[in-house]
DNA sequence: ACTCAATTCTGAACACGTTCAAAAGGAGAC
DNA sequence: GTCTCCTTTTGAACGTGTTCAGAATTGAGT
């Protein structure tokens, strides 16, 4: 049956995230995770072709974690910067165990070859699920976004939750109350500079933020 | 005498440095350096304490000669348009013979142990000298930038700098022609954008943004 | 029950970055 | 010359991620 299989592999990748918790990336190596599995090397490589295809399973759950409580958190809410908020808070949730190993995944995802990289390739699954999340946070919003940013804006979102997500690797307050101070000023921050859009003089430059933007994606 | 150990330890810089341009970082091993270089591996790592210490080495000198060639270029000079702009080319121009080398790079850097890293610490060299270049870009312009901008601006730049880095690491088009787009086409859009700050609505978000920014780094 | 192919698992082996005890070399003092 | 101390150099050895030829197990067909 396939269910055997799929038990091992799942027992071995948790393991393996417990790990990375717990005593971080670099310090885990295949050999104890292999034996904490209670299974040789070489039937830990049968099931993740590498090390770095454990970091792509504990990306793919976080992801889940956070698709699921940003969906929850968002219930209710409607205007924009409350949207927003929830959304990045959820995700500083569910990496919050992770900080530790922080370093070692950035590093990992920055690979052009690494299936977690976000910006590698046209529509990696990582790029796809994550965007997912903030196209949900603005489609939802009433108001509604200013129509000329709808369609860019959870592009926009989204790497600038990749830019919070990088303050928060080298955040070494504790519990990353700093990043989080950064999410909590930077929201209304960015929901008001939105109102900005209708000014003339602004919306002409954004024009060509946004034409700029376009013609460079080919 | 110093001289001979000097000697020593630039062959072993200038072999790697031409190794990793030509057949890349991962596959350059430390084996390959000390053999080419007629030393033991043993004595490679007298000279460098790892691998990523040459990483660095490359580094340094990326960044002097983007220092010189920026310096020239500015020459002659005034706005902070164009000023930006020979500032960013100049860069890329410096990086060209390793673009391929740049994913590697890349991961190396963003580890928060890294030497290399910019982010990482208060003021690491590495920061300081590649601030030290936009600060001279905006510092010579006239017109000046605004007033209330002039102190972060440099800042903003660099960040922005390694923003267009990141892109250029990922792309893959000959001659990474579409980073120059990237440049060509942003660099406009920035000018015109600090002309912006002077209107009253968009100087009040200014003003909370620059606030927010700086509350943040403590 | 037996066969046989596919799936699952094993552990020795490889190349790598890195370490380290010890050898070799060099320069000044006597 | 040779003794002494510091710098430089060596190469074997360690632990790591990864590979691979083959052993063990499983499951379907007869």
């Amino acid at each position: 049956m396939a269910a055997k299989s799929e038990q091992t592999r799942q027992h071995l990748a948790d393991i393996a995230l417990r790990m990375f918790r717990e005593v971080g990336f670099e310090k885990t190596t295949m050999r104890a995770i292999a034996t904490e599995a209670g299974v040789s090397v070489g039937n830990a490589y049968y099931y993740f072709a590498s090390k770095d295809d454990l970091v792509q399973e504990l990306y793919i759950q976080v992801q889940a974690e956070h698709a699921a409580k940003a969906q929850q958190a968002l219930e209710g809410l409607t205007d924009l910067g409350s949207r927003l908020k929830a959304t990045l808070h959820a995700g500083l949730d569910v990496m919050a165990p992770y900080h530790r190993f922080g370093a070692d995944f950035a590093a990992t995802a920055i690979r052009p070859t690494s299936p977690v990289n976000p910006f590698a390739g046209e529509s990696t699954a990582a790029r796809e699920a994550s965007l997912g999340i903030f196209r949900a946070a603005v489609e939802g919003a009433s108001p509604p976004a200013p129509k000329k940013l709808r369609a860019d804006l959870p592009e926009l979102l989204w790497l600038g939750y990749m830019g919070i997500a990088l303050f928060w690797v080298y955040d070494t307050s504790e519990g990353q109350r700093r990043t989080r101070k950064l999410v909590d000023g930077a929201v209304p921050l960015i929901a008001r500079g939105l109102s900005l859009a209708k000014i003339p003089g602004v919306n002409m430059v954004l024009d060509d933020v946004l034409s700029l933007s376009r013609s460079i994606r080919n």
